[in-house]
DNA sequence: CTACATATACTCGATTAGAGTATATGTGAG
DNA sequence: CTCACATATACTCTAATCGAGTATATGTAG
């Protein structure tokens, strides 16, 4: 756990490497709330989806990732976003190419590691999308697979198997268990939700539930986190394996929203295209797509769909060394965005992946 | 326009009437950021769609409206939604319902009524959506059309004259300046910008482009609000009407981000029953549905829809004095949300409307 | 030179969306 | 009382789209 300093000295300049730190001791200084700002830095590595992730605390063992973050100052910036892109930029080296406010987060007792006294702090999660290749300049932080916390979200082989094993039968056990008494009668009982979220007995998978998903894991006491914030839901399973890795605060609340959005932004926005080369392959394209959102089209269809919408246009060079026949090489058609009012990738839902 | 009291005296307990001073008066106290929620009250009255609009100031002549808000306080509440609906009980009486966060505006320089030193405000957006026989403890506060602050929103009766007579010849004009030089280069030019916000030279209306097209009327000097700002390109508009009433602060985008928010929502939610009585006739849930989006569907069709999706179910009740045969009643049929993972009008875009 | 792997083109049937036609059943004017 | 009218509701038709399959092209590797 990230320990804070509760005496209260001058007011510290935020250093790049601690500016968690100088964000917890300049908070100190009022009794107000202090802005934080999140970001969720997606790019696709290898066929995998990938975020940037810092140990938040690298001194203390057992430590957990979290999202980079920083304080927002009105005085030396103008825009939120101009905070995000100058501190991302200090303390990772990244210069931020696409980014989009996420979500604000300001719940108390929703990150209880510095117990519930603590100054507040509202944290405003950004999403930012760049290409792997662009990171020549990566000072800070290690990317790390989005299925590294999210394992239950990696569809590309087939329904995980940490579904059936782990999450069905916990949650099941838990939508036995009386919900507490305050619960308001209008919503979804507890089986109800953990079916439409996980597609249990025969309901359908939507990809872009992420945050719901993890808000019930949390709520069952089955993800990390709850444990560590003294959710009671957390007893039952003290000793069972944590579901996918946790990270500080409610970073992985943050992280969550970021993969919901960007499997429905992809559907809507080329934003697709932030996240590939300048030139690419059709299957190339496909499979960037299918590492955000699982597996969906088969070729001959994805490749229709792209071109039909014209999203992309051929650069006339050829990618041999495929395995097979060559492909050609395709870019992103910018003049879509004249022509469409809402370009996008648009894979429909798949029948039922169960 | 309003003033601010700029000399400072101590802390004012905030009382409904003039939460707003309170808020300004609190945030002068220590140089850091202070939160405010804000809340577009949503109802659809008379198939007109309405949002709870307060005078910020009604002392002074000429002012103009603004949205509810209030201060967030972390000690008096445990989360950013319980603060909303606790001082907007304080404020207006209503309770509200249904609530949803929209965005966090934070941008210094957007809303420079109290010029540019004042303290600095980061307000989160807060979308809600009422139903208009709700309000009978409505205290404070009035219902004011979306289109009174978005002329050119309302394509119910056909494209809005307002368009083609205002707004196309001063953004075909603005288009035809020089953009400052240190506009991007990948931005997208001025004029096709336009035409894609609304649907000039025969390009599409896309109705959820509400905060995109009155960011250009802002960025282009024809809002109020502009002028208002000291934006330079206002200077050309100074003596023609502004286009659709201004807001206090940048109320009025926190506004077009809730229209934006409720037509695209409405599509893949069902929260179109937020915003209807218990029991009501397909027809009056399609003048609903137009009031928001613009009519879309047929009426054929539209029932076909939604009772194919099983949104509703009828009653079995009838209801007469319709001006015609009498309509069967329905209901919103809630175990929807246990069948699909998203259920909502799924209107799709109209060809081509211009 | 041939097996193989991938790329790319084309086809087919089912579903859906948009739009039109036909019929049912109230109200209210005369 | 009756009939014009207005609205409600049912049904039909056509084109576009979607999911899935088949066929063919063109590289590389052994």
């Amino acid at each position: 756990m990230m320990t804070m300093n509760m005496e209260l000295s001058g007011r510290g300049k935020p250093s790049p490497e601690k500016a968690q730190r100088a964000l917890a001791r300049a908070t100190m200084e009022h009794a107000g709330v202090e802005i934080g700002l999140n970001a969720a830095i997606v790019a696709v590595k290898d066929n995998e989806p990938v975020v940037l992730a810092v140990r938040t605390d690298p001194d203390t063992v057992g430590s957990t990732d979290g999202l980079p973050f920083g304080p927002f100052s009105p005085r030396d910036h103008r825009t939120l976003e101009g905070g995000l892109r100058s501190w991302v930029r200090d303390q990772t080296g990244l210069e931020l190419g696409y980014a989009e406010q996420l979500y604000t987060f300001g719940d108390r007792g929703r990150h209880t590691e510095a117990g519930d006294l603590a100054p507040h702090i509202v944290s405003i999660g950004y999403l930012a999308l760049a290409q792997a290749s662009n990171e020549h300049g990566l000072t800070g932080g290690v990317w790390r697979s989005w299925y590294h916390f999210f394992p239950w979200e990696d569809w590309r082989r087939g329904r995980p198997d940490i579904i059936a094993n782990e999450i069905e039968p916990r949650l099941k056990a838990w939508a036995e268990r009386p919900a507490p008494a305050t619960t308001p009668q209008r919503l979804i009982a507890r089986a109800d939700r953990a079916r439409m979220c996980f597609g249990l007995d025969g309901a359908a998978w939507d990809e872009e539930k992420v945050l719901e998903r993890f808000e019930l894991l949390y709520e069952a006491g089955l993800a990390g986190e709850a444990q560590r914030d003294g959710r009671s839901s957390a007893d039952a399973w003290k000793d069972r394996p944590k579901l996918g890795a946790s990270m500080h605060y409610d970073h992985r609340r943050i992280l969550a929203t970021a993969i919901g959005r960007t499997r429905s932004k992809i559907k809507y926005r080329p934003v697709i295209f932030e996240l590939m080369p300048e030139e690419f392959t059709l299957y190339e394209l496909q499979k960037t797509v299918e590492a955000i959102l699982g597996p969906h089209l088969h070729k001959q269809n994805f490749r229709r769909l792209v071109e039909g919408a014209g999203l992309v246009e051929t650069t006339g060079e050829m990618k041999t060394r495929t395995g097979g026949r060559p492909a050609k090489l395709f870019r992103f058609r910018r003049e879509v965005l004249l022509e469409r009012p809402a370009p996008g990738v648009r894979v429909s839902a798949p029948p039922n992946r169960n």
